[in-house]
DNA sequence: AGCCAGGACTGAG
DNA sequence: CTCAGTCATGGC
């Protein structure tokens, strides 16, 4: 598997996505801990209920009851990890603030991240990588399946995200197109109940 | 009617 | 480190 290659051909196979979907960084927040194992139109309906309340800031959330977290996040399913995990969040966010953060380099981004419970590799990548513009490959169950249908052999989330990053100039922008391309195939043609018409098999 | 979704945690082997 | 069980709602 080529993956310069790769990435060419799912560009030119549907055109920038220009991930993540989010009007703010504190959304993109949001989104990837609602997304967890979730389909992104419920985490939308979600989103939307926050807004109507007027919950748009990490500090919202923080001052909003559990109770009434629970409610809104509910339609995406785990809602009671869900609301307590958005929670764990957004004190995070609140406590340190989101200037202080982004100068942080991302090694120690991550080790924080992955400290708050219910945040783990994916999830900590992905708000590293859409929320505050840091450079790492994000792997997912798309990508994950994706190499083993090119025959590639599985491996564990860090040496996978190594392969991709080691293999590519460490560009933020190209990370995020690249991820986001990846989920639009997985979800179009490499997912569990469809795997055929494999386009990627000539790379 | 089941199966599955842009995971993570826990406990066991 | 791998693996099953668990968390839960909504779409097809």
């Amino acid at each position: 598997m080529n993956i310069q290659k790769t990435y060419n051909l799912l560009l030119d196979l549907f055109g920038p996505q220009d991930w993540w979907p989010a009007e703010t960084w504190f959304e993109v927040v949001i989104g990837a801990i609602l997304t967890q194992q979730t389909r992104w139109e419920s985490v939308e309906r979600a989103i939307s209920n926050m807004k109507s309340r007027g919950i748009t800031t990490a500090e919202d959330v923080v001052g909003t009851p559990l109770e009434e977290l629970e409610d809104v996040v509910r339609c995406t399913g785990f809602y009671k990890q869900k609301s307590r995990r958005l929670l764990a969040t957004a004190k995070y966010f609140a406590e340190n603030g989101y200037g202080a953060l982004k100068r942080r380099s991302m090694g120690r981004l991550r080790r924080e991240l992955l400290a708050i419970n219910g945040i783990g590799p994916e999830t900590a990548d992905s708000i590293l990588l859409y929320a505050l513009d840091k450079p790492v490959f994000v792997i997912d169950a798309y990508t994950k399946r994706i190499c083993e249908c090119m025959g590639m052999e599985r491996t564990d989330y860090n040496s996978l995200q190594k392969l991709f990053e080691g293999a590519l100039p460490e560009d933020a922008e190209l990370f995020k197109e690249y991820h986001a391309l990846i989920v639009e195939y997985g979800k179009q043609y490499c997912n569990k109940k469809n795997c055929d018409g494999c386009v990627l098999k000539s790379c």
